[in-house]
Order: structure tokens, then C-alpha cells, then sequence
DNA sequence: CTGAAAGCGCTTACAG
DNA sequence: CTGAAAGCGCTTACAG
């Protein structure tokens, strides 16, 4: 059979206690009992019992990240940031893909898989913040992405409406002065956000709002981009830049413009959204918005530890992701 | 406090033993029981404590997954096909990043976190197959990517040598006679395995073999494949195609070329390994080799949930994952 | 089918 | 510091 603790505790010649002690790092303990403990331990090649240790303790040092997909660049850099900040504090990610789905996002929302974990992180992307805000998940949640400022849960994320307005402002400041929107969408999501940061520098440079220039499209994949910009391409006065909200969009709409023949930045300049690797390489290298991914990992984890381990009751917290602009040749020549 | 089975029992009016049989869909319960039982679920919002019923079972319904790293294309692909196919399965995929760490790859070889779960997928990176082979794993174990031939573990894979074979050929196909390897490697890794392929199609050409042409590098990620390309055109005689043994690594190069103002196909035709979704968009696209990954998720899982499920005696399998050579623009013009 | 009970392997008051 | 015991919430023989 397996060993379990008071094996241990029979060779070291301890009690059972003295072991979890050992193990759970706890003080008033002499060195040398410790090392008699540790000796034991290698020598049965011991190792605790996860499942009897959390369900004894009700807490399982497991939390959750739910996210659209994790084969999406974006939500894979992510993952991974999260991750190694989790692991660095002893905690083990659950990834869980909701793909978009509203019965994966309620069963989140719900508080997910019984008690196993400790808490959630979550990305929604279908389900509406009012529902958001009244569910009653139980276990700790904290969120990413656009929200609305008020709200019941924790939440991080950049700032997308002055990023937007930066990623506008900038294609203006070169010189372009018809410059489509990618991405564009309703309620309070990231479309919604975004679009209100590129209205919002439009206005402040003195430019017209032009409705044509603004695409929706049904997704936040380069299938997606390449089609709107097709779109924007049989306009009868095509634009000369395009702020893509992010950057698979803009990724695809490079595409499109390459089979067009058109040359990026100097007929149509383009600017993407969250800097995935993928950007950096392209060729024209992608102009982008950049947020911190390690600085949100390692808050978003420590602001959900924080809600697990005790002060529920605290105030609930908003933070904003630093990010930077990344200037390359998509609008550089 | 949580509601738990006795609970449940309670309210229905039956027993704890009837209220499992229905959680576990057991048979020889009444529809009328089946009935009573869920309204009492229902109305009490019940569910299972995951760990009670591992520690019990000693089964948890948990695989770990073990990668490199979840940011890349290839495995970022591959884990959202893996918990996928598992999540169909009822079983939760734990996805561990091990970031090449010789550390983190014995702890899977270990058996990993004491007895949570079930069994694990690993790719190996650093870790010798010898070591691996000869490792006392306390869960089965399935691998994934190149292994030697034989082996104590069930192993799913791509047949690589006839893979690059392939590739190999294909450049030969459309007229070309100096074709360089990127990626390059010893032992009995992906880098050796692919370069045996590739060196077997110029072999069956005719074709000389130039060692200037086989480019080791550091990685396996663009700016690897970037600095090799660089390396290559440096070269007294450049190539006229390149064979990278990843997508990564091809679109490294083909960022390579744009900088160098060189076409693609017609100077330098570029063949990859992988079929990444940005392989598909960048232009020129990428014409690689295209592992079915679905298939490939699918069978991992089923082998090592047979293999959970009892016949630990059962013969060691070995699975070769069908693949198609994707021909697109960047060797066919 | 049911009911009462043991036990999975921990942690944690409790009495010393 | 130690030792004996209870209990976390399940599942599963066991006797009916």
C-alpha cells in the first residue's frame, strides 16, 4: 500500500503530529526532531495525501482560471504568467476552457467542481455583468476583462478606454486622418470599451465620426480581422489606418492587406491590441497596446489569495494593469 | 454550512447509500427514487466534495498534463485538444508547465502531488530517454513526442522521420537542390529524429548532404529561427529552401527573408512543422506538416484512462498520429 | 432495495 | 513537545 503519515511517524519514532508539523512547516520544533522526520520521509519516499489533507482542512491550495480558450494567444500568455505566479506561492492552476459558453460560464459562475478548489479567476465573455454581479458563487471569484466600474467582485484589468484612446491617438499624431475601428461590439464588452476609447480620441483631435469606418465582425480571430478588412478595402474611400482591438484581428487584417498588395504603414497604417508574440515577428512587426501580463498575474493571484484566506468582508478592489504602446513598423515606416 | 449526501438523504427520505447510487449512476434504482433524490439535490443546490470522494475511491478523476510551456502555438493546441477530449470523458486535465526544467520533469516522472491524480501526459524536453524509461512512476504515464522505438511506456507520435521525410521531398518536388535544416539537434530528440528524415529524402535524391546546411540553434522559438536564417544567407553559397523542424522556427525565418528583401518561394522556399493557426495567416502562408491533433488528444487520453482503469499488465502501446504535408504559399508560389 | 458502520489519510483540538 | 481520538464527506462491504 502507500505510506501514509503515521508510517512515517512509526520509523522517525514521533507522533503523528509531530510529523504534519514537520510537513506543514510549523515552529517548535527542535532541528534534530526535524531531521529524524525528514529522514523518514526520503527514506519511505513519502508524500501527503492531497485529497485527505484538503478535504480535512477545506482548503485544497488549488484555484481555478476559466478563460475563453487557451489555444488563443492572448489567453495561452496568460495562462502561463498565471501559472508560475500561482506556483511560486504554492498554488496549482485549474485551466478550464468555457469556449464561449453560457453553460460553462454559469457552472464558474456557480463556483465550480465541488469543493476542490479554493477560488476563481474568470474571463467572461458571454455572460452579461448584471448576471455577473448577482451571482452568488461560492467560492472566492475575482474577474478580467472590461466591467463596468461598480460591481460585486474583484477585478483587474487595463484601462481600455485610455489605452484605446492612446492606440488612436497615435495613428492620428502620424498623420492619418481616416482610420477604421476593427472589433466593434455592444453591451459592455471589450468591443463596446474600446470603441468608446477611439471615439473619444477622434473627437478630441476634431475628426468626424464615420459609422462606415466602424466593423463588427463576429469574433476576436484572424479570420475575423481579414474579413472586416476586406470590408473596409471595397469602401468607396477605404481608410488609411485601422485600430484593430486586438491583435489576432489586426493580425488578419495584415493579411488581407498583403493580398491586396497595399503597403502597411504607408497606405494603411495598423494598430493591434495586447502584444501576443505573434506581433513582434510579423512582418511588418505590429504596432500594439502592451499590458504588463506578469504585473496582472501576479495581482490578480495575490488579490484572490487575499479574498481566500479570510477577509471576505474587506472592500472590494478594482486595479489597472499598466500597459505601454508599442511603436513598430505597422505604423513606423 | 455545505450541504452534504446525509443532507440530501434526509430531505429525500432515503438512504445515504441510494443517494450515492444516483450521484454515481448506479443501476436498480426506481425512476420515482431517481426522482425524489434529484428534487432534494435540486432544492439544496448539492454537490459532491471532490476530495471526500477521491480520498475514498483512491480516484480522482484528474490527469495532469506535463509541457514545455503552455504559451507556445504547438502546445497551447495541443492542451486545449487534450481538455477537450477529456473534459467529454469527465475527467479535468491539471496542465503543469515544466519550462524545460530537468526539476520539474523528474517531479512528473515522480508521480507528481502526492495522490490527487490519476495518471499524466508528458512531453518530455530535457529529461534522457533512458532516464525516463528506467523511471518507477507512481501513476501510469503516456508520453508524447519522439521516443526511441522501444521503450516501458505508452508513447503517442508523430512518426517524425517519415514526417520530414515528407517535408524533405516536397522541396525536392519543385526543383530545389540546397536545402537547409533549422533546428537540428542530438540525441534522440525531435531535432535528431527530424534531421534523420531529412537527410534520408536527399539521400534517396541523390542530393549531396552539406553539414553548413543543418543549423542547430538554441530553440525552438522565432527568434531561433530568425538567427539561423540570418546565419544561413551569410553563408558563401545560401540555400535555396529551408526545412524547420517548427512552425515557430519557419516564420523566425521568414521574417529572416522579408528583412532581407528575398521572396518567398522564389528565393528561399520555407517548409514548417507543426500547422500552427499562424502558420495558416502569415503571408506568405505556411506550408507544413500538419499533425492531427484532435486525433492525436483523443487516443492520448483513451490510453491512459484504459491504462487507469486496471490492465497496469497490458503490452505497452504505441500510436502514430496521422498527418497531412499542408502545401501553401511558401513553397508554392 | 435500506440502514448502520467502517474507513480512505489527513489535521487539529484535547489532555497530559 | 507527545499520544490518543475525533472528524472532514464520501463510498462500500455488511447484514437485513
Amino acid at each position: 500500500m502507500t505510506t501514509r503519515l503515521s508510517d512515517v511517524a512509526a520509523r522517525a519514532g514521533v507522533s503523528v503530529k509531530t510529523v504534519s508539523n514537520v510537513i506543514n512547516d510549523y515552529p517548535h520544533i527542535t532541528s534534530q526532531t526535524r531531521a529524524k522526520v525528514e529522514a523518514a520521509i526520503a527514506a519511505l519516499d513519502y508524500r501527503p495525501n492531497v485529497s485527505a489533507r484538503s478535504l480535512r482542512k477545506g482548503r485544497s491550495d488549488f484555484i481555478a482560471l476559466a478563460i475563453p480558450e487557451m489555444a488563443s494567444p492572448y489567453f495561452a500568455e496568460l495562462g502561463a504568467a498565471i501559472s508560475r505566479a500561482a506556483k511560486k506561492r504554492g498554488i496549482t492552476v485549474l485551466i478550464d476552457q468555457t469556449e464561449g459558453e453560457s453553460a460553462a460560464e454559469k457552472l464558474v459562475l456557480d463556483g465550480m467542481r465541488g469543493q476542490l478548489i479554493d477560488g476563481i479567476i474568470f474571463s467572461p465573455i458571454t455572460t452579461a455583468p448584471t448576471k455577473i454581479d448577482s451571482a452568488g458563487t461560492a467560492k472566492p471569484l475575482l474577474l478580467l476583462g472590461e466591467r463596468p466600474a461598480a460591481g460585486t467582485f474583484d477585478h483587474v484589468a487595463v484601462d481600455s478606454v485610455k489605452a484605446s484612446f492612446d492606440a488612436t491617438t497615435h495613428l492620428i499624431s502620424i498623420g492619418r486622418r481616416r482610420i477604421a475601428a476593427i472589433g466593434v461590439g455592444g453591451g459592455a464588452g471589450t468591443g463596446a470599451v474600446r470603441r468608446k476609447g477611439y471615439r473619444k480620441a477622434l473627437k478630441a483631435a476634431g475628426l468626424p465620426h464615420d459609422p462606415a469606418l466602424e466593423l463588427a465582425g463576429t469574433g476576436y480571430h484572424r479570420p475575423d480581422g481579414a474579413a472586416s478588412m476586406r470590408e473596409l478595402l471595397a469602401l468607396p474611400e477605404p481608410p488609411d489606418a485601422v485600430f484593430c482591438f486586438n491583435d489576432l484581428l489586426a493580425l488578419g487584417a495584415l493579411r488581407t492587406l498583403a493580398d491586396a498588395g497595399l503597403s502597411v504603414p504607408d497606405d494603411v497604417a495598423v494598430v493591434g491590441f495586447d502584444d501576443i508574440e505573434d506581433g513582434r515577428f510579423h512582418s511588418p512587426s505590429l504596432t500594439t497596446i502592451s499590458p504588463d501580463k506578469e504585473w496582472l498575474a501576479e495581482n490578480a493571484v495575490d488579490l484572490l489569495l487575499e479574498r481566500i484566506s479570510g477577509n471576505a468582508e474587506a472592500a472590494r478592489r478594482d486595479l489597472s494593469v499598466p500597459y505601454t504602446l508599442e511603436i513598430r513598423e505597422s505604423t513606423a515606416g
